[in-house]
DNA sequence: ACTAAAACCGACAATATTAGTCGGTTTTTA
DNA sequence: TAAAAACCGACTAATATTGTCGGTTTTAGT
């Protein structure tokens, strides 16, 4: 079955979360009680957010995390790449290394699944988090 | 990761197939080793795809399957979906029974995903089995 | 009528991925 | 100096995917 996994449901959750809240550092616990999101997984997913610089954080007592910039400068497309990895629908998209595209249908198809990859990123691409929050 | 299952590849591969040789019925060890997919498996494939409608079968000696209606009928949608089980990126998209949407924030998200999901459905829907196979 | 080739079926097993937990260390403010 | 928070890596649990296996039924050809 094709879905979003919660990490991203959980990841794009705590952006719009803190896209709501511009001025203010935001701690997890924060967060995860708001949102009703499991504390420890989200501990997970605003670290790699972090990581990628989407993000940045204040360490210590009353730190937290905050956005890297400006809401309408964040797309919904990086955020949900820094999560699931890289949105590839099928392996050896175009004849990278250790793919042999021998059969000639199978190549029919693959160009047909590299184009569903590109809309779907174009599509998560579309809006920005400022778009989200009003 | 977000990925296409090799159930939804096989199966489209298979249909490819199928679509190529109009006039024959192919049995699933012909399409089995032609594509390179594991026999057993495809048997569980082309049983969904049969069961929808897509495809018919000829039982015993000789037999096999062929489409059931013409390649320019059948989008690639509609595969992709009897194989995958229903798209839905998240669950509770608009108001099912158990979908308590108490919080405006997660419903934000909530309608953003299901515009990606519309849009995933209509780039699906936008090819047919025989735009594939020129 | 018999045999072999095929569809058809349901249960099982292996593997991979996702989701979540846990026990710590480090940093910083009050 | 104590508490609150980020930060980190290893672990576990649950679920989904991928594939296997052992059969039964149907049918064309001999």
């Amino acid at each position: 079955m094709i879905k979003i996994s919660t990490k991203s449901q959980y990841g794009l959750r705590a952006m719009v979360y803190l896209a709501k809240f511009p001025k203010q550092i935001s701690s997890i616990k924060t967060i995860s009680k708001s949102e009703d999101i499991p504390f420890d997984y989200l501990e997970k997913i605003i670290s790699k957010l972090e990581k990628s610089s989407l993000i940045k954080s204040k360490k210590g007592v009353q730190g937290g995390y905050f956005l890297a910039k400006n809401p309408s400068k964040i797309r919904i497309g990086e955020i949900v790449r820094v999560l699931e990895g890289d949105i590839v629908l099928v392996k050896c998209i175009s004849g990278q290394k250790g793919c042999k595209c021998t059969r000639e249908r199978e190549c029919l198809t693959k160009s047909f699944w590299k184009k569903i990859q590109d809309s779907l990123n174009s599509a998560l691409d579309s809006l920005t988090l400022e778009d989200l929050i009003k």
